[in-house]
DNA sequence: TACAATTAAATTGTGTGCAATAGAAATTGA
DNA sequence: TCAATTTCTATTGCACACAATTTAATTGTA
């Protein structure tokens, strides 16, 4: 079955993360933000969630770990302030450096060269966008 | 990257599984412990987890909901009393009637053709079997 | 300008997942 | 034989994930 195929595998990942994260204390979720704040800090809790796949119910609590331990801070938008605006603090940019090593041995250990690789993110996408426009 | 390729696809699963699985009662998890079940009945816990890469901390509680729902029953094994064995009531292998519908509904929602699926399950099996291996 | 509809976050409740630990039963080994 | 070790299940604690609901802010419209 596909659909365990792709449970089994997440199940995987996160096991593999698990261990290598915790060097820099962060679970493979948080660590999801940080690659997106990294490329792009201020984003609000909706936009964040529009990237993950993830809804508030699952951001906000995650957010509020992060900020509790001065990695983020959370800003109400002054134009909008139904939005939350995420922000990195000196300490959150900071993880970046430490977390350089984390996708190196992620990529040794697929055990997959780079076509492959490709192939098997491109038929996810695609399987993805599929099941979510079946609503 | 891969790995969120593959994080966004599971919870593309799970969601769309949602509503079709609430028809019969079940969450997508039960569903796969139901899957097992279905072909093979009185596993124990063990033999379980392993099929489903889950350990006694996850399948125990799930099967426990499921057994104060009447659909299945637990039972030390006689020999060795460390185990507990998972058997279905007939209420639990009556679902399988019902669920029939559901992985058709999937095959339609996926939008590859069986080369395509195919391709993809191997994949992510390789995947898997590197990535547990590698600890 | 009122005020209903919409939107954004947060909250509540249920159900996974997993690490760490505990406790009972079975196995091993001197 | 029986103490040490291993195996199996259950429990505890923490962190997602999502549906449903609530609250506050904004927008659309008469």
């Amino acid at each position: 079955m596909l659909c365990f195929a792709v449970y089994a595998a997440e199940h995987a990942f996160t096991r593999f993360y698990k261990p290598r994260l915790e060097a820099i204390g962060v679970t493979y979720p948080q660590y999801l933000v940080f690659l997106v704040l990294w490329e792009q800090d201020g984003l609000t809790v909706k936009a964040l969630g529009k990237k993950l796949f993830l809804d508030s119910g699952t951001i906000t609590p995650l957010i509020k770990r992060l900020e509790a331990r001065g990695l983020v801070q959370r800003q109400r938008d002054e134009d909008d302030e139904r939005q939350v605006r995420i922000k990195l603090t000196a300490e959150g940019r900071g993880l970046r450096a430490k977390a350089l090593a984390v996708p190196l041995q992620v990529a040794g250990a697929t055990g997959l060269d780079q076509a492959a690789v490709d192939r098997l993110r491109l038929g996810l996408h695609q399987l993805r966008a599929q099941l979510d426009a079946s609503t």
